[in-house]
DNA sequence: GATGAATGAGCGTTCATTCAT
DNA sequence: GATGAATGAACGCTCATTCAT
């Protein structure tokens, strides 16, 4: 029956246009400002049906989340794998510029990851949602574990523990990233956000890096 | 005249007494939970009183953190500073050990630090005590560039923009401590929040270093 | 017709697979807590449906309380008849256990009972449904009323209004009812339920009683 | 100072007129219906002033019945007490038309008293209040248990358990008052809840007394 | 200077009922 | 007749801030 398709699409399209309008309005003021009434309105739907569709305002969140994480997974795919074969080191690099690119596209995102708070957000979503955010993180710390792990096969990178240093990584680029948010933060360090960025990727793969002379020996 | 002496001293006590209400009940509960009325009570005060010497709930905040910034940058200080002559390296490290006992000892600090970020802060507080919270953070790595300057005259580290090694280092630190914020992303990276703190204060500073073979060159 | 026929039965079938859906989530959650749509997914019908059966929430709560005390009554009858002829104290006696069994066994009867007087139950109804649970009422009153003029009949209660007495018997079992709903009320009390329900029954049984001394008279 | 003193009385005088604000609401919509904003409107404070002075809604119920408990209490033990002596029977039979007498005049205070739900209220009120509501009850249900152990010393009453015969007492009059509060429910018994009540009295204490023939022998 | 009573907008969430299909 | 998506008013409660005294 096409009614019942048509009703599919038609909910399908009502979901969209909440999620929306949430994208909207969490971004113009911030997940904790923002309100559920504000969502609502942007969407043009009534409060009520906010709820039809989302347990909570945080599982709108989560899913918020989830749309990006999605895009941001498959942009890392893309950035991982490549038509010619690639070095450990030019996979780190495409990742990483594959990672910046996606939050100069969708800088908020960063922001509402980041207002993923604490407590509160874990205790208000489904396991099964907050399980898929994480799962989600994991996979893509996965493509950088695979690049860096061939860097070690290859002998260009030094041994070390694989996910261990895919995390620094993360944790580095995530920190400029933050840092650089705060307009007086960036005056004081003087430079653009993308070279410092650039930088600080630079600065871990060689740090990675395999200590040359001993392989030229003394 | 000395009742004016003492006058001001009463006020800087009182004002001294609700700033360490404030700390107690903002790290007690977090500072989104915590309630002015808290502070006022727990300074055993009224709460008009708290808003007498402070113009908003922000801006307590805002002076909490500029005295814990005081605390840290007595701290970086005495860590970059030694008795004896210390190495770049050395000194990175002990500034970055600094930094990481800071925040094991005070852990709410980096929270409030971070809270501070979210909800609209800047807009809630003059710019000279904004102004002040990030001249305290720029002087906190002034000594990170100090040490990374003595590496790159000593030789040991390559020649780079001092205050972007700074700024990286600075990210990066900040990076994982936000990131082994979170119970479960703890989890997903598989360790110990110090230990990856350490293994990135370490690929940070292996990646700064000069690369050995070209002074044993032609 | 016979299609006729069949729809009513199907429609009728319908409307009890409502009522029995209604009498779970109303017993299992209170009439307040339970949904229209917690019964409708019960009764595995839409909402709408429900709401083609019955005009309202505290409708159903009527049906219910509707066929609940056709329960009743017909326990009730059976207390009062017996094979073998019995007193009227036996009667009385046997009327209020069957009463108190009632409410053991469906004690959420009661409770709905009373929940119907709250909240403006009589406004949400029809005066013919509200009409139809009060001469249940008072058919159960009708067999209270026989046992009593039976007793006064046969001397062994005093000349009395008999509806009277009912209403009183009738009035002070609820009572007991009531009162023992409360846990707390229950300690105050001291005792169980059923001990207390049956000294009141027999308290009453007593009053009702002819004093004896005056037909021996002196 | 009479500052403060008057600041004292005014307090207490806002009090009392939230007080008064709830009372009137909640008699009229009956406590479920009626709302906190309801009763903030009536008071003419805003509802923030309501919560200043009452934790919950709950809380108001809980002093408006602990007000009217304590009249009540006052009216029982004039009640019982007399200036010249009184038999057993006289004093309860003051105490039922008391009683009466109070729910005459304060008709809503039982309808608020059976309000006072089974499982929320007692959650949602400190112990203390709920422990004070009680031991109300507790004490008004003392006078009764005092003039029925009289009766038994005398010998009118026959020998029972006095905690028993008075908590049947109380069940009585609150069955009788709860099941003539329904216009239809009375017309149902056809007479007037004075005449009912006080018949439901009497039937009560003549369930009490001492069998006579008992005393004469056969 | 200090008090603390008063404010009132704001919040996330629920649910009986309606009505277009 | 049946559906179920949509509604929107309602609710109890919080708390940063103000201001008369």
């Amino acid at each position: 029956m096409t009614t019942r398709a048509r009703r599919e699409r038609e909910k399908e399209e009502r979901r969209q246009s909440i999620l929306r309008a949430a994208r909207e309005v969490f971004f113009e003021n911030g997940f904790h400002r923002a309100t559920v009434d504000n969502v609502a309105e942007r969407a043009e739907v009534s409060k009520g049906t906010v709820y039809l569709y989302f347990e909570s305002k945080e599982t709108i969140l989560a899913h918020l989340l989830l749309e990006g994480l999605g895009e941001l997974l498959g942009e890392l795919e893309q950035a991982y794998a490549a038509d010619e074969p690639l070095t450990a080191d030019e996979r780190l690099q495409r990742l990483g510029r594959a990672y910046l690119r996606f939050f100069q596209r969708e800088p908020e995102y960063f922001r509402l990851l980041m207002a993923m708070d604490r407590g509160r957000f874990q205790d208000s979503v489904t396991p099964e949602v907050y399980q898929k955010v994480l799962s989600a993180s994991l996979e893509g710390l996965g493509w950088v574990m695979k690049a860096i792990q061939q860097g070690i096969d290859e002998g260009v990178f030094r041994y070390c523990d694989v996910r261990q240093a895919a995390s620094i990584l993360w944790a580095t680029l995530n920190g400029v990233l933050e840092l650089m948010e705060h307009p007086l933060r960036r005056e004081m360090v003087g430079m653009e956000r993308e070279n410092l960025y650039q930088a600080a990727l630079e600065t871990i793969i060689h740090g990675l890096r395999a200590i040359p002379e001993q392989q030229g020996g003394a």
